[in-house]
RNA sequence: GGUGGUGUAGCCAAGUGGUCUAAGGCAAUGGAUUGCAAAUCCAUCAUUCGGCGGUUCGAAUCCGCCCACCACCUCCA
């Protein structure tokens, strides 16, 4: 399938450089992604996250490689800081008073959460539409819930780990009987943040109170069991009825179904530490391998309008926000949010703006429209293109190193902006690059848009009418009344063409 | 205080010792086209790479210092 494989360089969070990736040559890439909390919608950040996850896949399946991701759900609530109330409980409250709400107001929203006190309805309802989001942008992940495991399904292993651990020394029962890990016991704790246990002292960053380091060996310890069963959510176990620690099923579930050691593992920036720290000193100490993943691959935080995107400042919004139109004023198309949150280097903090969203639109169009010019020059024609076309190449050769999409894109514009002689094979070689880029996540070819009463092709022909009788200012009017519509207004040979806006 | 990362035109950003008087995209400007626009096509658009020193025949690229921004050290993608 590919003739051109290109070299492959990632930056390894763990050894803070970058690092030849060598495709296993008998079985498939493992990939394991941290994924969404489900006690809330979730918002661009996150998804620049899990784009950036879908990204690798894309491109290494582009190149011929066959993948193997898994990203969780965690679907256990965990404690917040204050006022000690479950994220889940939270959840709840927030979903039963607006079923309150809604129901005053009789608008009852589909797909609602009938019981708002029961955890798992709720979780399942974020979930659902967690994985809608996903199917919109276009996640290749999101058509395989093998693949996607909920942490509420895996507490049996997670108690099996924990014997494990305290078989092995690892962990050990403190007070009450908590199970801690003991970091002292694994002595490269630190090796992926550069916090080494020493300079881990407790409250060096002011946020640790004593009560949590009562009890462990050493501050650092990390829980991995907590009986306490006035949890919303809690199992029973012979080490007592309680709940996890939330960084023991991500070790948990990636063995599970990706084996003692995988080749990637990703996250965003925040998840470095403390949770992937741990989850290697978990994994390796259980499995007694000499790697848990042998890439570990962070992305930036996103920031938005140049600000740390936050619910106070009102720049925080959801995957379904943005689409909704709650940015731009209009509908976007799926594909231009896909476009934005990943064209920029995933391991720069990223700026998202409105202005990015709207440059984004155009060259997502520029690209859509390419593709359609050359499906109707090529007609019947097809042709067979491999990665040694000097587009894709170029493109993945780009992407090969540590994703350098920005390098990528600009071979794929010149390209596109050139001439196309047989567009039978230039479209075969889109149409690899597209696999990765993804475009058009949910590229219907029934073109069902809804367009609410109006009606498009009637004002084009309005206006067409109206210049054949040389009526400018009719002309005009139908015009801007498409414009405000958002539509762009073009003169096709055949006419007069409204072409909706994608952002 | 500790740790990790980033700083290139109006915006997004490539480039890690000479081919860089620095890719590509968006925006902008001029022209062709148009009833006027839009779309399209052509052209223009950083002697300069956060600042200051240093190494070198030669630096955006290497070294030192400084400045700014982001993240983590609590839950967070």
């Amino acid at each position: 399938m590919t003739t051109a494989a290109p070299s492959i360089q990632f930056y390894n969070s763990l050894s803070h450089g970058l690092e030849p990736f060598a495709l296993p040559a008998d079985r498939p890439v493992t990939i394991y992604s941290c994924g969404p909390t489900v006690y809330d919608y979730a918002h661009i950040g996150n998804f620049r996250s899990f784009l950036f996850a879908d990204l690798i896949r894309r491109f290494l399946e582009a190149t011929g490689a066959e993948v193997r991701h898994v990203m969780n759900i965690t679907d256990v609530g965990h404690m917040t800081e204050d006022t000690g109330e479950d994220k889940m409980a939270q959840a709840a409250k927030k979903l039963a008073e607006k079923k309150k709400a809604d129901k005053k107001s009789g608008t009852v929203e589909e797909g609602q959460v009938e019981d708002p006190s029961d955890p798992y309805q709720i979780a399942r309802f974020y979930e659902d539409a967690f994985l809608q989001d996903a199917l919109t942008l276009g996640m290749r992940l999101a058509n395989e819930p093998e693949n996607i495991p909920r942490a509420t399904e895996n507490v049996e292993g997670m108690l099996a780990m924990i014997h494990e651990l305290l078989a092995s020394g690892h962990a050990y029962k403190s007070e009450g009987g908590v199970i801690y890990y003991s970091v002292e016991s694994f002595p490269e704790y630190g090796k992926l943040s550069g916090n080494t246990l020493d300079q881990l002292v407790a409250g060096q960053g002011g946020r640790v109170s004593e009560d949590e380091i009562a009890g462990k060996r050493h501050p650092a310890d990390f829980l991995l069991w907590k009986p306490d069963t006035s949890h919303i959510m809690k199992w029973d176990s012979d080490l007592g009825t309680g709940y996890p620690g939330w960084h023991i099923e991500c070790s948990v579930m990636a063995r599970r179904l990706l084996g003692d050691t995988i080749d990637i593992h990703t996250g965003g920036e925040d998840l470095i530490f403390p949770h992937h720290e741990c989850e290697i000193a978990q994994t390796r100490g259980a499995t007694g391998e000499d790697r848990f993943a042998s890439f570990w691959m962070h992305a930036r935080f996103l920031m938005v309008e140049g600000a740390k995107m936050s619910k106070s400042k009102g720049n925080f919004y959801t995957v379904r926000d943005v689409l909704g139109g709650k940015v731009t004023g209009r509908d976007v198309h799926p594909g231009v949010l896909r476009y934005e949150l990943t064209k920029s280097h995933y391991r720069a903090n990223m700026n998202f703006t409105v202005k990015g969203l709207q440059d984004s639109a155009a060259a997502v169009r520029k690209l859509i429209e390419f593709k359609a010019r050359l499906k109707a020059e090529a007609g019947d024609a097809t042709a067979e293109v491999d990665n040694s076309h000097p587009a894709v190449s170029g493109f993945l050769a780009a992407l090969g190193d540590d994703l350098n999409m920005s390098g990528a894109l600009g071979v794929l514009f010149p390209w596109v902006g050139g001439s196309h002689p047989d567009p039978a094979e230039s479209l075969a070689a889109f149409e690899i690059i597209d696999s990765v880029l993804c475009t058009d996540p949910s590229a219907d070819p029934a073109d069902g848009e809804s367009t609410g009463g109006f009606d498009p092709t009637a004002l084009c022909k309005q206006i067409d009418e109206a210049r054949a009788a040389k009526d400018w200012p009719a002309a005009d009017a139908a015009r801007d009344e498409l414009k405000a519509a958002g539509y762009e207004v073009r003169n096709d040979p055949s006419g007069t063409v409204a072409v909706k806006e994608l952002a």
